[in-house]
RNA sequence: GGGCGGUUAGCUCAGUUGGUAGAGCGCCUCAUUUACACUGAGGAUGCCAGGGGUUCGAGUCCUCUACCGCCCACCA
């Protein structure tokens, strides 16, 4: 009815005599989705599955432009399979992110003059998980905003006790399988965060800092550290440095140092670069993992020179409680006092490690953590990778990949902070034995028989979402991971193709068996319009849902897609993307056009052969493209030619001539088919209203319209070209 | 020190297996309410970083060089 009363004479719908207004189609057109109950691959016809697996949402904060770019290729991707007539499933999940949520909340509390060392662990586990389920819920409409066509009756949470249960398990069966262990080793420990972190959380920072040559007894050792020396009581050389051969190994020496007189051991060693320094070093095996290894080959002891926090401890003596940078300055103040400052070379530059999300400088520490043995998961991948069993898009990642796993190193899966998945263990308090302990049943220790105390620590928040693929479908409705494991396609940042996508590659294979996906699909950053990297203190962050609300979500999607080849960095200028929203006023002007034209239309359905056949290999070549993951120039020919081949040549024709009308029909029909993947919401809008126009002039459609199969919805409509009848689908 | 990329029109980037260069934006000229001015018609612009090689033919394959970028690595 309403419908009827808001049509001009020509039988059009007002809307359409206005621009293309997104902002009151996308969220309507979402809900229609939804509601259809087609984003859930129960309610799809087909026995072929298409799975993607979405990488779970970080939610602590709001969708950005890296999301964005996530839920429009994945979508894509499942649209496009879905109208290929797949069981898609395209499954959303939230992580909890450990410490990167943590470190967003701990900034939040210092911004309310608070802090985590004063509250208790539960209080803290309270806050910042009312923290996430808040921000869940704007993540959640905001992915959905994207068009994100996902089956939310499986959304899973990393939390999720079931989840939880199912990492439980796997924890202890890779120490049965003697992938585990808890190892005392020099960990890079963040002073701030009072955590460790895994190697891959580091980042090396060039810094020019002074160099002290110090006298040590009759040698001169060079030091940037001169904080930790208080605890040097091996001076290490190399055995064949002709220099040094007047000393031998193990003799002692009497010496002037810091805080009175020491007695020092002389160690050789062929860890020593004889070219650099004054080929002696001084060792603190506690703070350094060079030295600590060099202490582990001699048996030499280890002694903590830094707390926790950063400060100095009572080794230090008048120094103890001092931050690093203060005593620094104080010890060579002392040590020029006594005359042991050889020379200082002010302009040494150096490699400082730091912490990746505070910039710290992180102080190595001997820490009892667990560690998965990597060398036997690593091969395992590399066989099949090297085999071709994974196809890397862009291709290269496979040799960076097999790179990374030649040299892989033990991982440090504990974490000294709360907000994470707690770690199901027991250690030793006498001999600091650690034991997995899943129903709280191990009362005292294996080994020495000594009481033993809870774990206190949380899992690496990458243990958990390496489990991802087969943690979900085996915790969702029976044959959920039967059906869609191993998934077909797993599309991520290539930034964290170490963190994630290797990790769950090894884990997958190990505790499965099967590869956890076929191809890895890795999209580049997401740079400004200048082609710099976003970040907040450079200002330069573009909210995605700002371009959404200005320019429409189509525009965006396809923006984000026309010109990005995998593994790219794409400069994301507000110019284009006002282009593609053009783009999306044209389409609707067509189908204003093509609607107008109604009364035309050739009740004999007769279509314009050359026309057709002109479609029908665009049609072909797309399909090819999208087959192999070539979206960005797939877009670029749909685009091309709605524009610039239908809209400009083809309906001027059809002006001139009478028999076209049933063919742009057709043209239009199947365009909005082949361009529904990328713009979903216009296409979708423009199809219900050609829905409409059949059922107001089924006469003048012909046959094209079938009763006993009403359309419904563009979303489940069968693709243009279908590939396996190698013709083009019917009419 | 090791590894991986990039260098194509003013800008941002495509260019599938080798067949005498493409898109978007921008620029210039014209049209003026047409389904669409969120428009249409037309136009200009490239020693495809440089050298050498393979080939009937190279932006595309091989090799060397230059510059730019990214990742990994315990020189005190």
């Amino acid at each position: 009815m309403i419908f009827k009363e808001s049509k001009n004479s020509n039988g059009v719908n007002e809307k359409f005599l206005k621009p293309y207004n997104p902002a009151q189609t996308e969220d309507r057109i979402y809900k229609l989705w939804e509601k259809s109950g087609f984003f859930n691959p129960d309610n799809l016809p087909g026995d072929k599955p298409f799975t993607i697996i979405m990488p779970p949402t970080n939610a602590n904060g709001s969708l950005h432009a890296g999301h964005a770019l996530v839920m429009t290729i994945e979508d894509i991707m499942i649209r496009y399979k879905r109208m290929r007539g797949h069981k898609t499933l395209w499954l959303p999940g939230l992580d909890h992110a450990g410490i990167e949520t943590q470190a967003v909340y701990e900034k939040q509390l210092e911004k309310e003059g608070r802090s985590r060392f004063d509250m208790s662990r539960e209080e803290l586990y309270s806050e910042i998980l009312n923290f996430t389920l808040n921000n869940s819920k704007n993540i959640k409409s905001q992915i959905k905003s994207m068009g994100a066509s996902c089956d939310w009756s499986r959304e899973k949470f990393t939390l999720d006790e079931d989840i939880v249960n199912l990492v439980y398990k796997n924890f202890k069966r890779l120490s049965e399988d003697g992938l585990l262990y808890r190892g005392s080793r020099i960990v890079s420990w963040c002073p701030k965060h009072r955590t460790a972190f895994s190697d891959l959380e580091i980042l090396d920072e060039e810094r020019v800092d002074p160099f002290y040559y110090l006298k040590y007894g009759p040698f001169t050792i060079a030091t940037a550290r001169p904080e930790t020396k208080f605890g040097d009581k091996y001076v290490v050389m190399h055995p064949d440095d002709k220099r040094y051969e007047d000393y031998k190994h193990g003799q002692k020496i009497e010496l002037e140092w810091i805080n009175g007189p020491i007695t020092a051991t002389i160690i050789k060693d062929e860890a020593i670069d004889m070219e650099f320094g004054t080929g002696v070093m001084t060792i603190t095996p506690w703070h350094d993992t060079a030295d600590f290894e060099i202490a582990e080959r001699h048996g030499l002891d280890k002694e903590q020179i830094i707390g926790e926090d950063g400060k100095l401890l009572p080794i230090a003596g008048e120094f103890t409680g001092m931050k690093i940078a203060e005593a620094r300055q104080k010890i060579i103040e002392k040590l020029e006092g006594k005359g042991l400052v050889e020379k200082v070379d002010t302009n040494y530059k150096h490699v400082v490690r730091t912490c990746y999300k505070c910039g710290t400088v992180i102080e190595p520490q001997i820490k009892s953590q667990w560690f998965v043995r990597m060398k036997p998961l690593a091969e395992k991948a590399l066989e099949k990778i090297n085999t071709g069993e994974i196809t890397y898009l862009p291709e290269h990642y496979k040799k960076i990949t097999i790179h990374w796993l030649e040299n892989i190193i033990d991982w440090n899966i504990s974490r000294q902070i709360v907000w994470g998945i707690p770690i199901p263990a027991k250690i030793c308090e006498s001999c600091g034995e650690g034991m997995v302990d899943l129903d709280n049943s191990v009362k005292s220790c294996a080994k020495c028989g000594g009481s033993v105390r809870q774990d206190n620590d949380t899992f690496d928040t990458w243990f958990s979402s390496s489990q991802w693929p087969y943690a979900t479908l085996q915790t969702l409705r029976e044959k959920d991971f039967e059906t869609f494991y191993p998934t077909d396609v797993m599309e991520t940042a290539g930034e964290i193709i170490f963190f994630w996508v290797a990790r769950m590659v090894m884990l997958g294979l190990h505790v499965t068996g099967e590869l956890p996906f076929k191809t890895v699909y890795l999209h580049g950053l997401v740079l400004d319009a200048k082609g710099r990297k976003m970040s907040k203190s450079k200002g330069n962050v573009i909210n995605p849902l700002d371009l959404t609300a200005k320019y429409g979500t189509d525009a965006l999607r396809i923006a984000l897609v026309i010109g990005n080849t995998p593994g790219t960095s794409l400069a994301l200028a507000e110019d284009r993307i006002k282009g593609y929203k053009n783009f999306a006023n044209k389409l609707w002007n067509i189908a204003r056009y093509v609607l107008s034209q109604v009364d035309k239309f050739d009740k004999s359905d007769k279509l314009n052969k050359e026309l057709k056949e002109e479609f029908d290999d665009l049609a072909k070549d797309v399909t090819n493209d999208m087959e192999n993951f070539r979206f960005y120039i797939a877009a670029e020919k749909i685009y091309h030619y709605i524009w610039h081949r239908f809209a400009d040549e083809i309906l001027e024709e059809s002006k001139k001539n009478p028999e076209l009308p049933s063919t742009i029909h057709y043209l239009l029909e199947n365009s909005l088919k082949l361009l529904h993947p990328f713009m979903p919401f216009i296409t979708e809008e423009i199809w219900q209203e050609l829905k409409h126009l059949e059922t107001e002039f089924p006469s003048a459609l012909g046959n094209s319209v079938s009763k006993s199969e009403p359309r419904t919805l563009l979303m489940i409509e069968p693709w243009p070209f279908d590939k396996a009848q190698s013709k083009p689908a019917k009419l």
